[in-house]
Order: C-alpha cells, then structure tokens, then sequence
DNA sequence: GGCTTTGTTTTATA
DNA sequence: GTATAAAACAAAGC
C-alpha cells in the first residue's frame, strides 16, 4: 500500500538512478495498466527520450522526460517499480518494461493491476484533473495549525475520512491514519467538528513525525511495497495499530480492536484512543 | 466462489 | 447546492 513515504522512498531512489538516461525500447505486456494513450502511442512518445527528473506529488510519482513530456504513476495497492538489468526475468505480474540504452530497465510489476500509468504534457500536469483536486502536502511548512482548522472547518464527517480526503490533504493512506490517530490519542470515529484544537494539534504533530521518520525508514513493507532495489521498508516495525488486532497496546494493557470505518479496516486502542 | 484488500470515483441520501 | 455515506470498481489471492 503505497502512501506518501513509500512513493517518497521510491522518488529519492529513482532521481538518483535513472536522470539522463536515454529510453531505447518500451515493452508493453499488459496495455490497460496505460491510461489514455494507446500503447503503440506511448512507445512511440517515448522512444529516444532523456530522463530529466523524478518528482513526487501526494501518492503519484512523476518521471519527466524531454520534450516536455511526463510520466505519471499511481501504484495504488500493489504497484511495485523495480530498477534491473534489461535481461533479468519477469513473472506474469509484470506489465510494462522501460528500457534504458546503457542495458538497464524499470520493470512496473502489479499484481491487483489496480495501478495506473499516463503520459502527460509537463506544463498540463497542474491542469491534469488526478493532481489538480489534489489539497495540500502533509509535510509542507505551510500546513500549519491554522491551515488545518481552516481546511476541516465545519466538516462533520468522521475524522478518519477526513484525514483520507486527497483533495483536504494528500498523501495520507489506510495505515499512515490509523498510526496518526493512535499517535493523537483520537477515536477514528470522532466527528471533525467535535475536536478541539490541541487535538488537531496532536494530528499535526503526529502526522509530521510519523511521515518523516517513515520516509527516513524507507516506508512500510506489509505485504507487497519495496523500493526500486526490491528492498523492504523498515517502519513496519514501528507500527503501533495497523494490522496489530488482538495484540497488546503498546502504551496500556488493551488489545488492539478492528472496525470498520469509511470502508476500510481500521485499527486502534480502545483504551487509548478517545 | 465469496470475501477481503485500498485508493478513487460514482451514486445515493440527508 | 452541499456534505456525507454507501456502493462500485479495478483484479487477484486465499
């Protein structure tokens, strides 16, 4: 499950690797993964093209290539981009290879398929609807107390939701939430308009915190997330309620539970979180 | 073969 | 019209 930091660790990993390198081939082994550019299109496109920079917007990553054009990644569940040479082999879940003239080559493997991959002009990704109803970025100085009381004014949806809204603020995901509201000692169910401000001061504080002690961890590995060395992420280790029902708090002697909020597990401290 | 998984979009409801 | 909740969707694993 890719969220901020795992698309943070992967964004770090790749600008590092792949800028200035020249695209010779683009493999093509299951076109729906490509959105709205027809496959032999997007060959097309990027055939011979340079590799200016690797950017990251919430959970969307971006790779720029010249002529303005870029190339927009959604992982969604289980979207894996792994950096190997152009030999190695691949399994069925892997879906488009990009191939670099030094023998090199990314390989974007998925196995839920759920992901998604775009080509868009550079100077229309701001426009592009999936980054333009995008809120802000978690760890931006500019979120600041004022700034989220602004943002979650009057909303009385529970605070969990709101927490996963992109368009409020984005990045965030199922696990990141649920490590934030125990972190803030918050039910998940809480209603927005029924938290007081050193509440959503404790989110704040806990969601900068949690956030860039993961990026530093190279995100979560739970079951299908690696870095572009196939490496793991180490902040599963640090994890206090995702995926931990049944098991002790770490703080007081209860047990995790799991409900269902928004839709979506949802994991927390009974004791701890009110 | 039904249930679960998550991020996002779409539809329904208040 | 707006805010929120619920359902749908993508596809595969168990």
């Amino acid at each position: 499950m890719p969220e901020l930091p795992e698309v943070e660790t992967i964004k770090r990993q790749l600008d590092k690797i792949i800028t200035k390198k020249k695209i010779k081939d683009v493999r093509v082994l299951y076109p729906k993964i490509i959105k709205g550019t027809r496959k032999e299109i997007f060959k097309k496109l990027l055939f011979g093209k340079e590799v200016k920079k690797v950017k990251r917007r919430a959970k969307l990553l971006i790779i720029e290539v010249n002529n303005d054009l870029s190339i927009l990644i959604h992982l969604r569940m289980t979207g894996q981009i792994l950096f190997k040479n152009q030999n190695e082999k691949f399994d069925q879940h892997t879906h488009v290879i990009i191939d670099f003239e030094d023998g090199k080559s990314l390989y974007y493997r998925d196995i839920r398929k759920f992901g998604s991959i775009k080509l868009i002009k550079s100077k229309e990704i701001f426009n592009h609807p999936e980054v333009k109803r995008l809120g802000v970025e978690p760890l931006e100085k500019s979120l600041n107390i004022s700034k989220i009381k602004t943002l979650m004014n009057g909303k009385k949806a529970m605070v969990k939701s709101l927490l996963l809204r992109q368009d409020l603020i984005s990045g965030l995901g199922n696990i990141y939430t649920d490590e934030i509201l125990f972190e803030a000692g918050i039910f998940p169910k809480r209603s927005g308009d029924s938290l007081s401000d050193e509440d959503w001061q404790s989110i704040l504080n806990a969601m900068k915190r949690i956030l860039k002690k993961s990026i530093k961890e190279k995100g979560t590995t739970f079951r299908d997330y690696v870095g572009v060395d196939d490496g793991k992420g180490n902040y599963k280790s640090y994890l206090k309620v995702y995926q931990r029902a049944g098991k002790s708090c770490v703080n007081c002697t209860s047990h995790i539970k799991k409900i269902k909020v928004y839709g979506r597990g949802t994991y927390f401290c009974p004791f701890c979180q009110k």
